[in-house]
DNA sequence: ATGTTGACCGACT
DNA sequence: GAGTCGGCCAACA
């Protein structure tokens, strides 16, 4: 299938797109539904990435924490303001509350 | 081509 | 609780 000759690049992309506003998602999560453990290659996509089109602020690390080297706008704080923008609150300076906003794929 | 690094995670000590 | 290591893979020097 063409759709396997995509690298996780791209499949990263696909599956980003598609997390619904007001909801995030983990890197570990993520690499799990391309079917790998390199959490790494997700997280490094998103640091490759300048697509506006890819809510990349909806991808936050297993603690719920925005990161810190996001690559869009003046950092994490930009990624923070775009959650909060979409209903996401925080429990601390960096971190969601992942329990309520998690997107979880049944 | 080889070795290091990376917006990470989980398991182990 | 904190530190270390392995995993898996693309970019970079």
């Amino acid at each position: 299938m063409t759709n396997q000759k995509l690298k996780l690049f791209d499949r990263v992309y696909e599956t980003v797109k598609k997390i619904p506003e007001g909801k995030v998602m983990t890197y570990g999560q993520i690499a799990e539904i391309l079917g790998t453990h390199d959490a790494r290659k997700v997280g490094w996509a998103m640091h490759g990435n300048k697509d506006p089109r890819i809510p990349c602020h909806r991808v936050v690390n297993r603690k719920g924490a925005v990161a810190v080297n996001y690559a869009f706008g003046g950092g994490w704080k930009e990624q923070k303001m775009r959650l909060l923008s979409e209903g996401v609150k925080f429990k601390d300076e960096m971190h969601v509350d992942l329990k309520k906003y998690l997107w979880q794929i049944r």
